[in-house]
DNA sequence: TAGATTGTTAATCGATTAACAATC
DNA sequence: TAGATTGTTAATCGATTAACAATC
């Protein structure tokens, strides 16, 4: 067990970039469980992910301590750490909108389940798929979305409809009580400050990496 | 048309958050005109990316002068600079690299398309899918890779397999000239400096949400 | 011209890193 | 104990913002 914490998260926020990288210091020490290992310095978590010794344990300051000195971290205790932070010890349950291609896909993700999440529901506006079922969940309709989603007290949904749509779908996800949003749809989404936002725009990833390759061949 | 240039991306390197939200202002700046905009000024971009004037201008200062004083910025205009600085103001030619659920619904995805990627070639390891087609397009055999890539001038893969073969694929893809890689894959990869990572990991978007929405019900 | 808005400099803010006493 | 590594402070670095002359 850790050992204390400092700070209760309360008034100081943490910011965003410390949050994403206790994701990937999660995914690391499970991957170092999985190969055995027990324990693991800040300079070795930090050799993995490209970033310096002294950031990894900063990043930790927010919210304990958690490693010994003189012997670093023990992986399984610190993944319950992690998990206890960022939420994911216990199954979340989630909702998906919008049963296309993509959405399909999603359904099926296995790494959405290693991590502590579920998709309980899917919804679609199309009237031909009502009723239809991926893998073993019947699509519903989305006038059902308030009362479906309190009945399985599901506080987050994938959103993977048009961009066109996005908006509108999204106002109604709140209506009904949403307050975590991962959006697929190619759109800046506005939404009241109680609901966040996490945002997948795979043609801005190619984008990205397209700069990056453009450089690269100036420079033959 | 810009009046000039300063800086022809030489040294001073941009920072990655500036080429990010340069792909969100291009998505905006296509909103923007499909919506019959003509003009745009640095405020009206910031407010809906939710960031400061000055930062939507300084960010533009690191590839040149596209503005009027008194005026703003014209959209279509801006949207060429952007592209042009991005390296989208032609067609990449990208290879799909694992063929499962995930990976063929990126094949379907229309927003690769619209952005000026077209996915030309598909691979996956697994004998029972190579020859059969998603959509028009053929899987084909890792083997083929490196043939493959060089007859079709790919330079950009898009690696959707398993989290135990991506390091594996990748090496291959590297070798076989590949210089960006979209990974989907729940790993950090280990690649060459000269060659660039996009990383989507989907649980991880889950867990920051995660984390997010446990601090909001925390405040209730 | 008056009004609007840019490009850019300097000031501020925040995040990363170096260094080291404390500790196992 | 000697060696390793933490947690934390202070120094550095980099990114964001405010302010304003220039300009359409």
């Amino acid at each position: 067990m850790a050992r204390e914490k400092n700070k209760p998260n309360e008034e100081t926020k943490v910011p965003k970039a410390v949050v994403n990288r206790l994701s990937l210091y999660l995914r690391e020490l499970q991957r170092s469980v999985r190969n055995g290992r027990e324990t693991i310095s800040s300079s070795q978590l930090g050799n993995i992910l490209g970033i310096t010794d002294a950031q990894v344990r900063k990043d930790f300051t927010w919210f304990g301590q958690f490693g010994y000195p003189g012997i670093g971290y023990r992986c399984q205790e610190l993944i319950g750490e992690i998990r206890k932070i960022l939420g994911t010890n216990r199954i979340w349950p989630v909702a998906l909108v919008g049963c296309g291609n993509l959405g399909s896909a999603l359904l099926g993700y296995r790494g959405f389940g290693e991590q502590g999440f579920s998709v309980v529901l899917a919804f679609d506006s199309n009237p031909e798929l009502i009723g239809k079922r991926i893998g073993d969940l019947p699509i519903r309709e989305l006038s059902n979305l308030k009362s479906d989603l309190s009945s399985r007290d599901v506080l987050m949904a994938i959103l993977a409809v048009p961009a066109t749509a996005a908006q509108e779908v999204a106002d109604r996800l709140i209506e009904a009580g949403i307050t975590g949003i991962l959006n697929f749809a190619p759109v800046t989404l506005s939404v009241p400050e109680r609901v966040s936002i996490a945002e997948v725009d795979l043609a801005i990833e190619l984008e990205q990496l397209s700069f990056a390759v453009v450089k690269q061949l100036g420079k033959s």
